[in-house]
DNA sequence: GTACTTTTTCTTACACGTACGGAAATCTGT
DNA sequence: ACAGATTTCCGTACGTGTAAGAAAAAGTAC
């Protein structure tokens, strides 16, 4: 892996080939074909190399992807004016958040990362935790709660993005309509009375309204 | 595929092989070697088969994983005796499915699916809905408030399996480190603060925590 | 029995990610 | 100029998921 600072002239054969070069032909790849259309070969390919080349530039496929995400965060989440109430700011740089990783539909193959990604999403974290804090948690508790943000908002992208690719490759989504269809009411009573709109509730929007629940939640704090 | 009903006897050349059969196969191999040693030729040499015959039992790979998922939910996911009072019904179901899923390693391929998957956590979905009911919500704001809770509950699985995953790959976890380490105190004053203790905070399993906040928000209700 | 239909199985082939080892291109020291 | 050292690049090879279509094995109709 080639150093990103290296401080003089460096020894070896020189590289013909960067890591920005690479990353910047993915992103084009992707824009153009979808992730499904990014292969190392094709990416070899049009950055004039070869495939094994690219390896020595980047782990592996999946940290390439983690690269890109993290390039697109770069580049799509700009700070924006943020609301004055601790309590609405806290939903607001969640929000933004999501809303930017929502626009993303490659995005499923990466976003199990672990924390928040590039140092661009830094501040949104900063805006939580500092948001969470002025609301009267201690430091610890604010962290806890800005992971707890994160679990549900990345699970709400993930969940819902593959989903709709479900759907989209084939009919397995009438597979739960049937599974719903056939429910007894005598032993799962709500899910029956519910089964008819369930598509449909599902189908809804609710990510705010499940992120200020969960920050109201947080803030009122009951436990010791 | 076949269908599962079949009235009387089927015309064409019969199955040598069963859904049942490969799955439980797959299951075995995936008991031994990991999801990672489950590979299409191995299950269908397990088989007696051909890896393209696997193909007429299951669309593809990812089925195969998430029936799979279905099979392991199904044996167990064995309905518990759950609190009698129903916000701590809502809390200890959303548990027991989370530990469930939380405790099968390979989970992460496939978590992203949309609902919850087999029938055999319906059981739970309907405590989940009925808990919320029971509380006061309208069958609506309790569907979403299942949705939201299935929200958290994936994203905290998902992001601490892949986590755990790159942890023991290689050395990626110490980048974060670094770039916690390297924190502006007067940009990211909060982050700078938590920087040393960020690991640590970040190891502690505060499922339940984030989990109650989010049933406790929902419940409390505000907004129209 | 022979022809046709239907269902399952198998053969072949392809593009993929990437491990391995060696070749090429540069710098440093003599 | 020459000999390492060091870094980057690349040719080859393996195992993967699976698309396409041929082949096999059963039933039915005559």
């Amino acid at each position: 892996m080639p150093q990103p600072s290296a401080p003089r002239k460096a020894p070896g054969r020189p590289a013909r080939i960067s890591r920005e070069e690479i990353i910047d032909t993915a992103r084009r790849i992707v824009a153009e074909g979808g992730v499904k259309g990014l292969t190392m070969r094709r990416l070899a390919a049009e950055v004039g190399s070869t495939p094994m080349a690219i390896y020595h530039h980047v782990r592996d496929k999946e940290e390439l992807l983690v690269l890109l995400l993290d390039d697109y965060a770069a580049r799509t989440l700009r700070r924006s004016r943020l609301p004055a109430d601790s309590r609405e700011r806290v939903v607001a740089a969640a929000g933004a958040v999501h809303d930017a990783l929502a626009a993303c539909p490659w995005i499923v193959e990466v976003l199990t990362a672990d924390d928040l990604m590039s140092t661009s999403a830094l501040w949104f974290v900063e805006q939580i935790v500092d948001g969470l804090v002025e609301c009267g948690l201690p430091l610890d508790r604010a962290v806890h709660g800005y992971r707890a943000i994160w679990y549900y908002t990345a699970g709400e992208i993930v969940v819902r993005a593959t989903a709709a690719r479900r759907r989209a490759d084939d009919d397995r989504a009438t597979y739960r309509e049937h599974v719903f269809a056939d429910l007894d009411p005598a032993e799962l009573p709500r899910l029956a009375q519910a089964s008819e709109r369930w598509a449909a509730l599902t189908a809804e929007d609710t990510y705010e309204d499940g992120l200020r629940a969960l920050v109201d939640g947080l803030l009122a704090g009951r436990r010791g």
